[in-house]
DNA sequence: TAACCCATGTAACCTGTTACATGATTAA
DNA sequence: TTAATCATGTAACAGGTTACATGGGTTA
């Protein structure tokens, strides 16, 4: 039940429609959960069936009309007993780290393209990551609660994906060795 | 279908039985594409019903048959076309992560408890990657060619975590600060 | 006038989880 | 004698993906 934590949290962080939460990558919790806008359509109206979140619909010109959701109080406690359920570390699955398991069946080029190929991937997302940095995070002093954990998730961005570059280059280099 | 590419990894590895390919975290591919027995059950009968794989029973004494599987030349080939496609990397999901985005919610001890949950279970598994390390990748030069691709996975597991233990350690301290 | 954006949805399918079931052997 | 290990499975459900569908508005 873990995409309708990440929904709630999103909803609850800046109330939206469908629409707007499946557009994701928009530097909020969608780094962190990532779904199809089927999913969200979905998850939406079971969450809305739950009375955890509720809908306005909100007319708008030249646009169609749009069901803006936002949290209940009984869905911010739903948030709240799921928060403080101990969690376990997530689980890797890693398309990249599987292909190198079975390496030798191809040819070493194959896998070194594909080396090159995540390494500009993790680029990406490294750049849009310090972008995000400086412009929303360039104060860290004056931020409030809310925001300070939300830099936390950032940083943690930024740490995986530095360290994901140097891996790939460490690993691009013991090719050519 | 990436459990199907994750499986046929392991069996190309080292044939062996459905109940040993579920005690996954052994120090292979299972460290980067875990599942569930049933999961491997239901996908080792279609697996084998395409002739990517083929079983053979084996009799034991004091203990029940099992079917060892091995990779054939159609699940080979199989592979290489799979690993040949460019993948993109791997989406994020983390709980701990969403959590921190409605970490406004509970009380900071909360949080605070869940982050040190998750840097001992960081931790543990720091331990188990190094200890693989010295046991299996000791002598570095040594290494055939499907070592070499093993340990770069290895050496990824051993800076995945290490960052996210000085992760931990950052958001705690800026707990206590 | 073609392609794209806004906004929401259905249908079919595949992937993954949880619970239950069996039956022999072995260790505490 | 109770619990754990070996070994394989069924059934039901939840989570996630892919393809298809609609229809107005905007941009090139």
């Amino acid at each position: 039940m873990a995409l309708s934590h990440a929904l709630l949290t999103a909803l609850h962080e800046a109330p939206c429609s469908g629409y707007d939460l499946a557009k994701k990558f928009d530097g909020t919790v969608g780094f962190f959960w990532s779904a199809s806008h089927q999913q969200i359509y979905r998850e939406l109206t079971k969450l809305e069936e739950q009375a955890y979140i509720s809908a306005v619909v909100v007319q708008q010109s030249n646009r169609p009309d749009k069901k803006v959701y936002e949290v209940t109080e009984t869905g911010k406690d739903y948030l709240r007993e799921w928060i403080a359920q101990p969690s376990t570390v997530a689980a890797i699955k890693d398309d990249l780290l599987v292909k190198l398991f079975a390496g030798n069946l191809v040819d070493p080029a194959v896998i070194l393209d594909e080396l090159e190929h995540h390494r500009s991937q993790h680029q990406d997302l490294l750049d849009t990551y310090k972008s995000i940095e400086q412009r929303f995070f360039a104060d860290t002093c004056q931020l409030d609660v809310n925001r300070r954990y939300q830099y936390l998730t950032l940083r943690q961005g930024i740490r995986l994906e530095t360290e994901w570059l140097a891996w790939c280059a460490e690993a691009i280099e013991s090719f050519l060795g």
